[in-house]
DNA sequence: ATAAACCTTTACGCAACGTCAATGTACAGA
DNA sequence: TCTGTACATTGACGTTGCGTAAAGGTTTAT
């Protein structure tokens, strides 16, 4: 079955504009343009579509939607019940402001009596799950699960700002990295700021760090397709260069 | 108790650049400005921004929560049990959602075939019941709860595309109402397409129309201070004016 | 053959803030 | 009293995810 750009949208009710947009920003081609310059799609991009609107429909942004969906290692099946869960996830948060909301109906009926901060509580909630909706599945991919899973208690507990922190300590990493590779010594200053760097950003996750781990995981970085592939982003070989500025640092 | 923005955003989990937007359109001004221009926050401005949250939470755009809040029948509880209805209604489309979402995973299994239609029901489903949250209070408000109620059900059946030839033709009324009432003669030409104009926006409404009825409802607009207001928006005295036209109008 | 209903690119507009920048204020500690 | 730091203020420009013309080419139906 192929499909115009309106057939599409009337199929699925986003707009011709929203899929124009999507072609121009990379987020979905159509299978093919005809001799007329019109867009066709075809069945594989109707599917992708949805994938899209699930993400979408999650407040995920566009361009991390993109991301995932073009990770190599997506697994469609597994995505799937990734995002039934956070539906789930949802609706469990719903029924907490729904319960806010009962609560302060309650109050209002002179009942009981609520306080500035409880009024407040489900909202709070909600920033902190949606967060976790954003930026779960990213860091999952990037990461591992086991990490994932391990770290997810220290990662439940984070607020937003600490969160924010993370990120930015993350980018700090990459940027230190990618200056210090062109110096092309995992023994020099910037280097080993890179490794220290690293190091902290991976006490966020860890309770107690070892310097046998932390050679350990950077090591897997090189071996594993999908760390190598985040690290060598820019440079290609930053992976081995982190490894090797990483041994240095553990050295002494 | 007493907040300076930072406090307040403390509370409630906005930012303070929000605090300070909400100030600027006119949303939630603060209870004083101190001597130093510090914006300060009572007891009122929470309750408030705790409807706004509400509201926001909704998909409501800031201007429309503005009028909600600010209208001068706006009942906090009965806005409260409407908004536990809507988020009901939004935890029954979530339910939909994640049906739609076990139903793909089962395609995928193998164990049922979806076809490409059927992939997207759920998020139609959504559209509509979007229309009705944003735009349900708004309606109500207007119109009366009466009619609302009876109107229901073909407002349920609504596509978003008809839904914005309502929204469309209202606009037509109002602004044909408006022309030809400075002519001052309600059997012009222009006032009697006005009341026309009027018959088809109500038969959006109503499975049967009948003079009498069309006569009635015009006779109410007068009547009661909510609809007198909205006609009157422009002209005072154009809710008369209506009536009178319609008066004529539904003679022959 | 001509209108209606599509399609294209280009480009400006918008809401709801985020994010500086430049500057003023409150208050605790040396 | 000075100073640092954490707060506050008002601009003003940036961003995301499209909406909405404008100005034109294509397909289809009558």
């Amino acid at each position: 079955m192929e499909y115009t750009v309106k057939q599409l949208a009337e199929l699925t009710g986003v707009t011709t504009r929203t899929l124009r947009y999507y072609n121009e920003i990379g987020l979905l081609m159509p299978a093919k343009i005809n001799s007329s310059g019109y867009r066709i799609y075809g069945e594989k991009e109707v599917d992708k579509l949805q994938q899209i609107l699930f993400y979408r429909e999650l407040g995920v942004d566009l361009d991390t939607i993109k991301k995932i969906i073009n990770s190599p290692s997506f697994d469609s099946m597994k995505a799937l019940k990734e995002h039934r869960e956070k539906l789930l996830a949802k609706r469990r948060q719903l029924d907490s402001l729904i319960a806010n909301v009962e609560k302060t109906i309650a109050a209002k009926e002179g009942r009981i009596t609520m306080n500035d901060k409880e009024k407040f509580e489900a909202f709070k909630q909600k920033l902190i799950e949606e967060n976790e909706r954003k930026y779960g599945y990213e860091v999952r991919e990037k990461y591992g699960d086991e990490i994932v899973d391990r770290s997810n208690q220290k990662l439940k507990n984070m607020t937003k700002e600490q969160f924010e922190q993370l990120k930015q300590l993350e980018e700090e990493v990459l940027n230190t990295l990618n200056k210090a590779f062109v110096t092309g010594d995992p023994a020099s200053e910037l280097a080993q700021k890179a490794a220290d760097l690293h190091r902290q950003w991976l006490c966020y996750f860890w309770d107690h760090y070892t310097k046998e781990a932390h050679r350990g995981v950077t090591e897997m970085y090189v071996a594993d397709e999908r760390f190598k592939a985040y690290y060598d982003k820019k440079h290609l070989g930053a992976a081995e260069f982190l490894r090797d500025a990483v041994r240095i640092y553990t050295m002494n």
